[in-house]
DNA sequence: CACGCCGCTCTTGTATACAAATTATCAGGC
DNA sequence: GCCTGATAATTTGTATACAAGAGCGGCGTG
């Protein structure tokens, strides 16, 4: 959107991604008013949506704070996307178009050819990635769904975890997108169901293994 | 709370519920404000959670109406219900202690009560589930499972439909309830998940047999 | 008579001003 | 020296004022 409520939330929503303001960080919406450009009254409800969205957390006494996301927190993340996402991709296997599967290839295609060179191309890997799953959640054509989704898929941990991934873990992702690609193919939803499950609780067990017991 | 957001959003939502302001009316800031007798600054917020919420969806061109609720959208809030309270009550196996569980008890107890009267008492039917349920969500000890469900459990169709069920239907309610205990003191997560869908699965089959094609 | 254009009104979006409440500061006493 | 309490300074919550944009109606024209 072009207005300045979203503009706020789209900023102080990437302070908070890239880790600018960590964990603790008091969020006072006069100074993010300064920083994003904008009145406090903008601010105020971007502030809100990243609390609905657990981007931070009130102390008694009203004031907002980044929320800090330990082990058990993105444990609880992954393993709801995984129901949730998994879910979607049930849903999506009885309803993908022909256009909307080619999306899919395309995205796999192309996500495949970033972590094949030299230097794996993380950055085009998590656009393709978050292409891929976006095209799968829209074809669940569940409006709750996607909003429940949305406050899930988009979290730090991708960003921040996916420089740690391995070769072999983003190569092993290509793989799983494939398998759902046949799962779709085969409008089998209970096939495509299992496999994003076992994709997104594989993800989360790679980041264990990259960050055993940080606090991002 | 006690603060005018927090008032407006009840009030509004209670306008919603009742069905006092019917599917496709207009949410208009100013004469909300007026009704709820604050300004129009805590309305917009109210306004922005009850779209978040699915209450009410924005037109193209910014304007706020309540939503209509067909059937489609009753079997998805269902079927979440379903997997999300399921996780919920699996989780719940693992945790809940003694005084949580004896809670249970009561509430099922004043539930089978309320139930079994010459005329059953719908209301505290209602209250004593709704008490019922929550104790569960609770125990599972997950805030964003919390914050989904509770967009979801507390709903028009609830209320609007209990009126219709069976008595049958209550008493129905008020054995599953027996069966979740049952899993719940056996410290069993699967059993506890799989009675706790069933359960949710059963009310949507209630509900659609009792209102075939009506669109609250 | 139907259609499209223009202007007005109404509604939302944003900024600012004010009130209430909370936290920090500092002085005094134990 | 540390705790306690009052007071001052931030900070949030609410109200109002202003600006921009959407929708509506009336008018003219084909």
């Amino acid at each position: 959107m072009n207005t300045a409520s979203d503009r706020a939330y789209a900023e102080i929503r990437s302070l908070i991604l890239s880790g600018d303001a960590s964990p603790g960080t008091a969020l006072r919406e006069e100074a993010l008013a300064d920083i994003v450009g904008v009145s406090r009254t903008p601010v105020r409800e971007a502030l809100k949506r990243l609390e609905a969205e657990h981007y931070a957390i009130r102390t008694p006494g009203g004031r907002l704070v980044v929320a800090a996301l330990d082990v058990d927190d993105i444990t609880e993340i992954f393993t709801l996307r995984a129901m949730l996402e998994g879910h979607a991709a049930a849903r999506a296997a009885r309803r993908l178009g022909a256009a909307a599967l080619a999306d899919l290839r395309a995205s796999n295609a192309a996500l495949t050819d970033a972590v094949a060179r030299d230097e794996p191309d993380v950055a085009q890997f998590l656009a393709r990635n978050r292409a891929f799953h976006d095209v799968i959640i829209a074809a669940a054509a569940s409006p709750r769904l996607v909003s429940m989704l949305a406050s899930l898929v988009e979290q730090p941990i991708v960003r921040r975890t996916a420089i740690h991934y391995a070769r072999a873990d983003l190569e092993r992702s290509a793989h799983e997108h494939d398998l759902l690609i046949q799962a779709f193919a085969a409008r089998d939803p209970e096939w495509a169901r299992s496999v994003m499950a076992a994709h997104i609780h594989r993800a989360l067990h790679a980041f264990r293994a990259a960050m055993p017991s940080a606090q991002p």
